[in-house]
DNA sequence: TGTACATCAGTGAACGCGCGTTCACTGATGTAC
DNA sequence: TGTACATCAGTGAACGCGCGTTCACTGATGTAC
């Protein structure tokens, strides 16, 4: 076998599963999930549009490793911008403002999270790196609520307020632009604190 | 001429174009604005697939009329709960409400105007529709602003709340479901609350 | 009331398209000797 | 170091599909006389 991602020698590609990944990513960038065919991103990835059944079951496997990646990749970020403050109410306005960047940043892996329409009974790790983030996300809402009910009802208005920002972001909606993505992440982070600490 | 909507006589349908409308109603509601298709929508008005090139330009001229009813039934949901109040606090919650519970009974509308892609700029009535809907919600937010910057923030910073919960409970996630109707939109106007009065 | 006529809503066949997926194949690769 | 071989990643042709859209058409309709 070839080390992985070096060699490109002759017929074989090297590391056609990382390339149509890839490939995969910048065509979701620029049509959205439903856009994506695996026709296209085979072409891109200068393959024939057989080579990909090598490496996923079919279409809908590829667009479901690029979800997975989507889900560890926001818990990666969101754990770590949380982790810079000791303060519950800081913690949720941090993971706030990071949600809208991400969704500005990495449009690709945020969109396929949110919009592929794939069936998590049919991909259970995708299910699994979802319930991963919201356990990741948990403990500083339970420091904010009497209770475990509360504590989700509290994480789930602030997730929400924040994908709410970043939909209007994702769409241009209200004039809401990336240019101003320092200000719009701060909006986001204003609404959490409204959420978390109504004095 | 055939009076509208009655008669079915013989060769000719009578309101085919409002049985499209419906037919691609449904349509929307059980597969996404992506997945409605002029042919599926043909066939379920009883019509050949040639036959919608009567009454529409194209495929994206019949999604176009759909949001713009869209915006023009929200803006006319919003402003009737609105007007139940004077205290501009509970107009936002009121409004809050009404968006998730307008995404949950009246699903293809509230999708076709968020997710059918359409470029506004090739369908000016649907951004007019859109502006009347804005124009509509700015009234209440202005009574709670110091100037007009803020009065948008604050509208901008709710409807994305709002907006947020009612795509958790399309997509069921974070286990929103439209069981609790009521207690999710109760969960849309507490966060307008905490977002417009702070203390 | 009856007849001739223009209109135009809906037909059905056809088009080109890109898609997902399958299949037998081939030839570069790594490995065993 | 050299040679024979099994593996398997990628090929290219083919399939059936449903789509959007066009076109010349037809026959029910409303209207003018």
């Amino acid at each position: 076998m070839a080390p992985p991602g070096k060699r490109r020698t002759g017929r074989h590609h090297g590391d056609l599963r990382r390339a149509l990944e890839e490939a995969a990513l910048v065509l979701v960038a620029e049509r959205g999930p439903h856009g994506f065919t695996l026709a296209e991103a085979s072409r891109r990835a200068g393959v024939s549009a057989a080579a990909p059944y090598k490496h996923f079951a079919d279409r809908d496997a590829l667009l479901a490793v690029l979800a997975e990646r989507g889900y560890r990749e926001q818990r990666e970020r969101f754990t770590r911008v949380m982790a810079r403050t000791d303060d519950p109410v800081e913690q949720m306005a941090a993971f706030a403002a990071a949600y809208v960047r991400f969704a500005a940043e990495d449009r690709a892996l945020f969109d396929v999270t949110f919009s592929a329409g794939l069936d998590k009974a049919e991909h259970p790790e995708l299910a699994a790196a979802g319930e991963d983030l919201l356990v990741a996300l948990m403990p500083a809402a339970a420091r904010l609520a009497p209770d475990d009910d509360a504590a989700y009802d509290l994480l789930l208005r602030v997730a929400a307020a924040a994908h709410g920002i970043a939909v209007f972001l994702r769409q241009g909606l209200f004039g809401v632009s990336e240019e101003a993505l320092d200000q719009t992440a701060h909006r986001a982070a204003r609404t959490a604190r409204d959420i978390c600490a109504p004095d």
